[in-house]
DNA sequence: CATACCATCTTGTCTATACAACTCGCTTGC
DNA sequence: GCAAGCGAGTTGTATAGACAAGATGGTATG
């Protein structure tokens, strides 16, 4: 059964007369919200609506676009999540100037154009070992208390490109370890950083020097240039339960950003 | 005057008998897109939702969460904005596993900490100079053409902490430029790349060893570490106008990403 | 003159509904 | 048996309206 109320018909009127037209829409014209948003983002990064200035209001853009205001809204909260606009309750939406400091490199940046599927992970060593004072205080134990050990190397057409070095509280009632030691692609090794296994954390990315094991590890001289990827995972809540760094040999990898819409 | 039509009652019928609870409600409770987005996502990483598993259907959550359609939709774009879901037309929201390579840096974290206000700017030389192949590559001119060559360095408490290079498409038209060469303040400067300049751009983040030039700059010796952020603008017509780089002291930065919900 | 108040405009949240687009299983007719 | 198609369920887009919450400016009152 179908049931169709005369007051509350979505379909404009126009359509009666626009009957090809609406027959295009429907092939691969963007829903109104994107279209909207998208000319709206176009203002602001072209300076149409100046930094800083007040954009119309959620009634006039109704107006202008001939859409209903929950319409015009989501285009908007789009455009305030992406940072191109701000709202303020009572005193309108305003244009924001974007500056470098918004801009957001993707560590699948890294990863995603030729470290795919034929990367190699090879597994150096792993091993139980006693918490020096670093280790204790990353993870929160007790000096000399029981931790995993974790050494692996990512290979990359057989050549040496990550070294990876990782502490792992002991707990034996998970299990969690051993299906780690078995991960043999460079996307599973990544994909197990997260959900399926912690989910907060947190990474922080420098330049450093290789020193003398992971330069062997690596095939470089000692002192070797580098990025150094470190990482701690923690349960839910919030205690550390690993701790552990990635070293990238650095002519290999780069991180990218784009600026500016699409 | 004040309409209201029976029909159409947005209130609940359990606020008559809550009175007390929506007087907490109003105080600071977040909205409930909010507060059913944040559930989801709990749900999500904890595992209650397992990876690839379908989520219940969106009249289920309304049931669920006692909202109507829309504002469980809101909640499921939320989530799929950061990831943590997708939705198949026809088949169901499905839960995903987030990996390492989702993490995402943002570069403020590079300059939100300590380098405020009070870094100092230096123009160390700004001419005009002859695009050798490397710049009229980068920046799509004829090999001998004339550029604007930029360099300046970032001081940090009195001592060098960035050192930055740029070359300019040189445009009489535009006046940019001089405006660009009276930047003083760290946040102007990083303020200044982009909207109110050019929407457009790449960055790209590597480790790198210092030249003799900028080493000399910095105050290092040559060969010192140090990140380069490279950078290219472009205007909306995606012509590039500028390519230069900026040339971090490594043991002054860093980037951070955190993992997970908050 | 100063202050309290009110009407109005703004953004933001939520409802209830309709329809489009798609998937999938079941039934019906051949 | 098999294919066509129908209907139920699902996500996604859009509507029209109501109300909450905050800002603003003018007006009336002390």
């Amino acid at each position: 059964m179908k049931i169709f109320d005369v007051n509350t018909q979505q379909t404009k009127p126009a359509d009666l007369l626009e009957g090809p037209l609406e027959r295009e829409r429907a092939d691969s014209e963007p829903p109104a919200y994107l279209r909207i948003a998208t000319t709206l983002a176009d203002r602001v990064t072209s300076g149409t609506y100046a930094a800083g200035s007040r954009l119309p209001s959620g009634s006039q853009l109704c107006q202008e676009f001939e859409v209903s205001p929950m319409t015009v809204r989501r285009a908007l909260s789009m455009l305030e999540s992406q940072g191109l606009v701000t709202g303020v309750r009572g005193r309108g939406t305003f244009a924001r100037s974007l500056n470098l400091s918004d801009s957001v490199f993707r560590l699948d940046s890294l990863t995603g154009e030729w470290l795919d599927e034929s990367a190699e992970i090879r597994l150096l060593s792993a091993s139980m070992t006693k918490a020096d004072e670093k280790v204790a205080a990353m993870l929160g134990v007790a000096l000399g208390d029981r931790v995993v050990y974790l050494r692996r190397l990512v290979l990359y057409d057989s050549n040496p490109a990550m070294y990876h070095t990782e502490y792992i509280i002991y707990d034996p009632r998970r299990p969690l370890v051993e299906s780690q030691l078995q991960l043999t692609s460079l996307h599973a090794f990544l994909d197990s950083g997260r959900a399926n296994r912690f989910p907060r954390g947190e990474l922080t990315l420098t330049a450093v020097n290789l020193d003398a094991e992971s330069a062997q590890a690596l095939g470089q001289p000692e002192g070797a240039l580098a990025l150094c990827l470190e990482h701690v995972f923690q349960n839910n809540d919030r205690t550390t339960v690993s701790w552990g760094w990635f070293l990238l040999r650095a002519e290999l990898f780069r991180l990218r950003a784009r600026l500016g819409s699409e």
